[in-house]
DNA sequence: TTGAAAGCGCTAACAC
DNA sequence: GTGTTAGCGCTTTCAA
């Protein structure tokens, strides 16, 4: 078997609670008993056993990740902000898909709790009042980010989305645009999807511009369901000369999509996008988008959640992160 | 305190041991006593306790991935296959970013054993012998994916770089192109660097054309570096008609490198990357390149380690996944 | 400064 | 079928 605890302790003729304290630091051992303690470790190999070690002191250091895609580029950089910040504090994550499907969520709650995390961090998905009723038991602090609870009652780490949505368009509409279209996620996402729109919308009447349906569609955040969507929106009859689109990605297929029939970006049609992948430098022409933090929304929302596991004093439970235009040459 | 199999045992008036048997699905349990049981821990919401439980079975249900960058598109791409195969076959994953740097891998090793993972996925990273010897003293089954061990020693999942390699450059010079360029990683990498570059000399002297220093450049895999090292490509006395990059993303900074320059891509040179990637869609012309099956070399990659795990019979533990190429439009 | 001993919540013999 | 009990490897009082 492994050696244990107990192997160190006799092999440096010591008790095993002296050889826990050398183990987690514990300034109350003498010197010397401390190197006879290290040596036995050494010749031991002795690695402690982190399960047992959990069992004893509630704590595994351990926190769980549930991110609606870990292949998705925009969730995938906010893991690793996620883990960055994890590693500098000493905890190990879980991570696991949830496709935003709302009872695999509830269920990888479950079973992280279970697992004895330390800490939960949810990204992305809606949270209904279902989700509510579950993250309220949950036994440890969870924090929301790239999303959050209407009602703000838990901590979650944004960027001001609405906002930001209104900047992008409201940018193109000074420029004189009348007819500016929108690609966006299912209106029930409450990032992509709702809070962009409504953005959207009060740029549009903060301009006094009509709102027109059909110069919104409603994609499913992919480049090829933007590509297809171009269709309907260059069919209206205030066919656009501008587009605003929810995700980089999208825009990409907006861009491609209007490249492919002869219209040129940015002379015939400007396009913003969102998020600022690095997708956003790597078409031609580069893409102006709406700077989103990803990296950082990901550190930020575990370091809050360090805060909460240690008790730390929280000055702010619901951080806005700032965000800007990064202007490239899809606008002119 | 949170419920335990005691407060289950008590409330539903039989012994732990029998909850514990219904909790696992022992079926040598009355139904009638089962349901007590159950119905018990559903008024406690009893939620059984991972941590004991691992310390006490020896299994945590739950395996380490150690792989060099999540935000990389290409391994965000195989810790999908990996979670979603995981989750198949009931384990959880815990992620960790190494950057390839073999302190932090030889240390994340370590932590994960800590934490008593069933196994070890180990990604993309140079085995080194100093690797090797770590991982022989591993107390649990660990497989390599997208990268390999020199004498085959560990398990390991991957497609045949050195031939993929030769595969599209042997098409490239099939078309006579006199002088084929080359973006590389680091020759140190096995995978990006050494075997990719191996299958390309191999293809210049199975077609009879004098390797040339001046056309190969060592980029670090990202667009920007790929974009500058286009320059010394292009100072060569044998301007390349023709570019073999060894990653999607290089081979799009070369793409956008050469239009800039007013190059015109394929119809001066033609390019040709690797992984396909979900970026060689993403731009015009959209990418040729050999199609790497990421998501399956991680999905495979967790099977495989799960039959160790459970001691099933390997029937080999050097896979070698098929590759191809897609041959798309910065090829005529 | 050190040691003894009581758990942590569970699994897995073993007995009945 | 069900209960008893001895660990799993560690942390953490409490004494000394």
């Amino acid at each position: 078997m492994s050696t244990t605890i107990y192997d160190v302790a006799e092999e440096a003729s010591v008790s095993m609670a002296t050889v826990s304290r050398v183990v987690n630091g514990n300034p109350n051992v003498k010197p010397a008993t401390r190197k006879k303690v290290l040596d036995a470790i050494e010749r031991l190999e002795y690695r402690p056993n982190a399960v047992a070690r959990g069992l004893a002191s509630k704590k595994t250091t351990t926190v769980g990740v549930i991110i609606p895609d870990i292949s998705s580029i925009f969730f995938s950089e906010l893991a690793r902000g996620i883990e960055d910040i994890a590693t500098m504090y000493n905890y190990n994550i879980i991570l696991c898909n949830s496709d935003k499907n709302k009872d695999k969520e509830i269920h990888l709650l479950n079973t992280l709790l279970e697992k004895q995390v330390d800490g939960i961090l949810f990204l992305g998905g809606e949270i209904t009042e279902e989700h509510a009723e579950h993250l309220r038991r949950s036994s440890v602090p969870v924090v929301l980010a790239a999303t959050f609870h209407e009602e703000g009652e838990f901590p979650a780490i944004n960027i001001d989305y609405a906002q930001a949505a209104f900047d992008a368009v409201d940018h193109l509409l000074k420029k004189d645009h009348k007819h500016v279209g929108m690609l966006t996620g299912t209106l029930e996402d409450p990032v992509n999807g709702y809070q962009k729109f409504k953005g959207y919308k009060e740029a549009l009447e903060n301009n006094n511009v009509a709102f027109d349906e059909s110069l919104v569609a409603v994609c499913d955040y992919t480049y090829d369901s933007a590509i297809e969507s171009l269709e309907g929106l260059l069919q209206s009859n205030n066919k656009p000369t501008a587009i605003f689109s929810a995700t980089d990605e999208m825009a990409l297929g907006a861009i491609h999509g209007l490249q492919d029939r002869g219209i040129r970006v940015p002379e015939d049609v400007e396009v913003i996008g969102f998020d600022n992948t690095r997708l956003a430098t790597m078409v031609r022409p580069t893409l102006t988008t709406v700077v989103q933090p990803m990296y950082d929304i990901g550190a930020v929302s575990m370091r809050l959640l360090t805060k909460y596991m240690d008790n730390e004093d929280i000055d702010e439970q619901n951080v806005v992160l700032p965000h800007r235009i990064a202007y490239r040459n899809t606008t002119k």
